[in-house]
DNA sequence: TCAATCCGTATC
DNA sequence: ATACGGATTGAC
């Protein structure tokens, strides 16, 4: 008999269904495998979970119908760790498979392995994976970039030596962080086991490959297409190849006995799937290394409070450099303070730039040096701070953001939906409230302008460029698109700070020291002429840290702040979306933990009156987070057995908690 | 009293 | 989704 789970969204039918097994069949039809069934009078897609001896069902069994393809494409390890991510998520098991594993392209089975000539140096099927001596194995870190680490040789070494630590890395300005990784995956394999490596864009995975060339390993990533994909896939679900690196939908990624799980930039929000049960990468490879007794490596240049917690509870030690090392390596940055001095020359003040801004750039070009304009997108949220001391506003009884829906219109709270009356900043005692303002524009052409005579180049969503030449030259990018800069860049400037940090975002804070650090670590160091200028209070907490270079302090504090909120990562919260009688249907049907905070509901912003949605906040403590996921997932269950149309979303620790 | 229909529930 | 069983209803 084979236990099945069916390929069906419906909640009450997230369990494994037993099948009688054709004799023609036989063993082909292994644990991992696809298959067609019939259910329900229907065919589906079902995944073969286990064969056993006997049912518990009573009733008659069916056949399977067809076995799709004798390929194991569902591993074990893959399997239990699907299974952990649907309970953690409050989703099922067939919709965590659906992201794990890619469609199947029957080509690419019966097709030789991918002719990458990452493959062809692995030196064929099985022997991808060897053991080095011991010998070899103890000197593995020495001489290597994690030397500048403390902690750093004996990561190494215990990845080598087939152990499993967790790391929370804070990599250094200027870290060639591909190679660092690469220098951990390698030791790993030393150690005859594989390597799932995570990063968040194209970009970056094309570093990473890059610097993986030495080590037999596959690329996965959406842009290479459905077919190519596949194949990979297969190789790395063979045993072919003992590394696997890329974009989220990696995170699943079969490898022969995972001995590390990487990510890089956890903060990254791309690392949030966007489809059912919504996963995050960090989350699902700290389960994967939980789960299989593997190694665990979370690097960026900042960190997230998320991966704090993981340093404050003991799960992962840090791995930093010292204070002098950071500061030998670190550029110089300075704030232009509160409110910043436009600059004289009549071209540097159209382009709105402050006259320190102004002054750095234009030495860092003279001494021949590309200079970084880091600008933010526009379209953030109107968020509501204090008129006065410029404090985001939180909402009295649950600390929630604070919103104003129109111009004129009462603040209110974006969680709970109370009205802010009679404010008062907790910080400065004012009482006035103001509408923080969006992101002025800062055009490359006006930069052109306060420049004149010198190249400028735009690096952004539509035009991302990978590097760019020394010599001088402006470039204005968007976070996450700046260019990596031959030699290093003479000067960064972080403009716009007041619309990233009054973003009505929790993780507003974070996110910006994520942004500004990622474009200051491609400066040059101060002993060379590195100068970062943020154009901002150099009093806020995040200018702060990009000025000390201390991500570790800037996580310390979130965190902290997060604690005493009641925000997660300190607590576990879920949001549930949909038509007021839907929410109110489902969490009525739901047997939430007895410390269940429930906050709201609001109304979903941007949605036409007809079908107007709304959302309610759960959170509970950390412990209870299970529970929680548990009591939603069975509350949709009941409702999807009786047929509610009306779709409710169940979100955990979403990432855009407002 | 029987068949056509409705409703709820299970789906192996 | 579709299939089935038990309850319900309507005509003889």
């Amino acid at each position: 008999m084979a236990r099945v789970c069916v390929d069906v969204p419906l909640p009450h039918l997230d369990r494994p269904f037993d099948y009688l097994v054709p004799a023609e069949l036989g063993e082909d039809a292994r644990p991992g495998t696809r298959v067609r069934v019939r259910f329900a009078g229907q065919l589906v897609d079902g995944w073969v979970l286990d064969r056993v001896a006997a049912s518990e069902h009573s009733g008659p069994l069916s056949f399977l119908e067809r076995l799709v393809s004798p390929e194991p494409v569902l591993s074990p390890e893959v399997a239990a760790l699907a299974r952990a991510v649907a309970e953690r998520y409050a989703g099922s098991l067939a919709d965590v498979l659906r992201l794990a594993v890619p469609p199947r392209h029957a080509g690419a089975e019966s097709a030789p392995p991918p002719p990458t000539s990452t493959l062809r140096a692995s030196g064929g099927e099985t022997a991808a994976i060897s053991r080095t001596s011991p010998d070899e194995a103890v000197r593995v870190g020495d001489g290597s970039g994690w030397q500048a680490y403390p902690a750093g040789p004996a990561f190494l070494r215990a990845l080598a030596d087939g152990r499993a630590p967790r790391a929370v890395w804070s990599a250094l300005p200027g870290e060639d962080w591909p190679a660092r990784f690469a220098e951990a995956a390698a030791a790993t394999v030393r150690s005859g086991r594989g390597v799932v490596a995570v990063v968040a864009d194209a970009r970056d995975l094309d570093r990473l490959d890059a610097a993986l060339a030495a080590i037999p390993h596959v690329a996965l990533s959406a842009a290479v297409g459905p077919a190519e994909r596949y194949r990979r896939f297969l190789a790395a679900s063979r045993g072919q190849v003992p590394v696997v690196v890329g974009t989220r939908a990696a995170m699943f990624a079969p490898v022969p006995s995972i001995g590390l799980v990487a990510i890089w930039d956890d903060g990254d929000d791309l690392h949030a799937e966007p489809r059912a049960p919504y996963p995050h990468a960090r989350e699902v490879l700290l389960t994967r290394a939980q789960l299989a007794g593997a190694a665990a490596l979370v690097g960026g240049y900042a960190r997230t409070a998320e991966a704090q917690q993981l340093v404050e509870t003991g799960w992962a030690k840090q791995i930093v450099a010292a204070r002098d090392t950071v500061r030998r390596r670190a550029p110089a940055v300075s704030p232009t303070g509160d409110d910043p001095q436009l600059a004289r020359d009549p071209a540097a003040a159209s382009a709105r730039l402050p006259s320190l801004a102004w002054r750095v750039a234009r030495d860092a070009l003279q001494s021949g040096a590309p200079v970084l304009v880091q600008v933010p997108r526009r379209g953030y949220l109107p968020a509501v701070s204090c008129a006065d001391c410029r404090a985001p506003a939180r909402c009295r009884h649950c600390s929630g953001p604070l919103q104003l829906p129109s111009a004129h219109a009462v603040a209110a709270c974006r969680w709970c939906g109370r009205p802010a009356a009679a404010y008062a900043c907790p910080h400065c005692g004012g009482r006035r409230l103001r509408a923080a303002v969006t992101g002025a524009r800062r055009t490359a052409e006006e930069l052109g302008r306060a420049f004149a005579g010198v190249p400028v180049r735009t690096s952004g969503r539509d035009e991302v460029l990978a590097t760019v030449p020394a010599g001088p030259s402006v470039v204005v990018a968007t976070p996450g698109a700046e260019p990596l800069a031959a030699g290093g860049y003479g000067a960064v400037l972080l403009l716009d700070a007041w619309a990233l940090l009054t973003r009505a975002d929790l993780r507003a804070t974070e996110e910006t020291v994520r942004r500004w650090l990622a474009a200051a670590a491609l400066a040059r160091p101060a002993a060379e002429g590195g100068r970062v200028v943020v154009v901002a209070d150099g009093g806020l907490a995040a200018v702060q840290a990009v000025l000390r270079w201390d991500p570790a302090w800037l996580a310390a504090r979130e965190l902290a702040e997060r604690r005493s909120l009641g925000f997660p990562p300190a607590v576990r919260v879920a949001t549930v979306t949909g038509p007021p009688d839907a929410v109110a249907d489902l969490l009525a049907a739901a047997r939430l933990p007895e410390e269940a905070d429930l906050l709201g509901p609001v109304p979903v912003p941007g949605e036409s009156t007809e079908d107007r949605r709304e959302r309610m906040i759960i959170r509970v403590p950390r412990g209870a987070g299970r529970a929680l996921a548990g009591a939603l997932h069975a509350a949709a269950a009941v409702r999807s057995a009786r047929k509610a149309v009306d779709p409710v979303r169940i979100q955990l620790d979403p990432l855009d908690l407002l």
